[in-house]
DNA sequence: TCTATATGCGAACGCCGTTCGTGTCAAGTA
DNA sequence: TACTTGACACGAACGGCGTTCGCATATAGA
């Protein structure tokens, strides 16, 4: 129960139990929100209340919330490990890069719909997990406009799968409502001429949770068959 | 310049001008606002400003914002051509139907991030094209469990690469950002340790709105190339 | 000790989606 | 024809958002 002060009291100079803040602690604070309430709870107002400040006193150390967006996203990249470089295993290797960090940004969730716009990488670890994809995909055998083309579609593909995959199980969106619209999908469906929609009826149960990682790594595979077919014949 | 009318005039029963709302109407409305304006623009309020009226009044025809948006996405899929299926040619039509609905989204700027969080597909004209795509996919030798997933990646993949072009293209991230941002992640590259990142230095000429669509096809080549060489394994 | 500069941040602006309650109109009834 | 009733339209308000402005305070310098 927060009681205020009376009117004679003043705060000392600076209160002892309250760091200065810093841009690196404006991050980690926003990053905590974002690990247990997932991104739409993280907003200016939440972050200085969390810091027991004003929204105002966050823009002295980031410029915009699209900056503290970009910040998290680059701090998440940095807790995904890379392997060391092995050629012979280039394809094995990107997707062990990828599957990281589906993981890393399912650990966060709804970061995956940041990352989605910030459309020029400029974070230190995006960069470098950048560079590591496309090192593979050259060792590979792929010419860089190959492997940027490869490692542009990887990475789109992959934050799309994440966000789909945050979306589903955090919070955003609630089971028995996604439940409710299968139904009513299934009972529009049969409603109309039979046979109307063979394929999509019988579609039900390959998507949950259950095949999520199933369908991502068809995915890559697909991909990844397709490259190196492509960098075979090169 | 608009005049208050005097307090003693009172208005017709209803505006002949201003035609009895409706679900048609509202979504029509909006759809009007998203090509001219981005998806941005499209909020209840300016919805209703269109129509002359407040926000309150919509939610009579349309249940909540999001209905609103998938509404418009569905309508505008409907606007997309599905060729008449050709088993010998699968491959090629399931490109024609995405390149298709890349298009459309294209032509509403930021409507594929709209398509994005609905997760259930149940408009009429989803379901068509989902249809449509599994239909090609099983004649092309996949059994349905790889139809689905593959048509899941397709459709992530479409979307993905649609909202990307989109953000690209409207007013959302002007250029000059863009291409500050592009300089300055050159300058952070050249400023660490010679050659840390040598693929990444290489890319810049890469990614520009050029080069778009050739990273759109390279990347459905290689997914498709990679269902061939399975379904020839059938 | 007094002044000048720098910093912190409360309050406000203009958006958003959504809801509630009231005023208005049209059809039904006497 | 006069009144009642039910449905609908929608203005105004609520609680959120990102961001800005300018004042009050605290620190450093004279």
């Amino acid at each position: 129960m927060e009681v205020p002060n009376p009117p004679w009291h003043r705060e000392p100079r600076r209160r002892a139990s309250k760091p200065q803040l810093s841009r690196e602690l404006v991050v980690k604070t926003a990053l905590g929100i974002l690990a247990a309430d997932g991104i739409d709870a993280v907003s200016m107002r939440r972050v200085a209340q969390a810091l027991d400040t004003g929204p105002a006193s966050l823009y002295a150390h980031v410029s915009n919330k699209d900056e503290l967006d970009e910040l998290m996203f680059d701090r998440i990249l940095g807790e995904v490990p890379l392997p060391q470089p092995d050629a012979d295993r280039w394809a094995d290797q990107v997707k062990e890069i990828l599957r990281g960090q589906v993981k890393a940004m399912l650990a966060y969730p709804g970061i995956a719909k940041v990352a989605w716009r910030t459309m020029v990488p400029v974070g230190p670890n995006v960069l470098r997990h950048g560079e590591a994809v496309l090192a593979l995909l050259r060792a590979g055998g792929l010419s860089l406009e190959q492997a940027a083309f490869a490692g542009d579609a990887l990475s789109l593909y992959t934050k799309a799968y994440a966000y789909e995959g945050s979306v589903w199980s955090s919070g955003e969106v609630d089971q028995a409502d996604v439940a409710l619209r299968g139904k009513q999908m299934m009972d529009y469906m049969n409603s109309l001429p039979p046979q109307a929609f063979p394929n999509m009826l019988q579609l039900g149960s390959f998507f949950s949770e259950e095949t999520a990682s199933d369908r991502f790594e068809f995915a890559l595979d697909m991909f990844l068959g397709g490259l190196s077919h492509l960098a075979a014949g090169n």
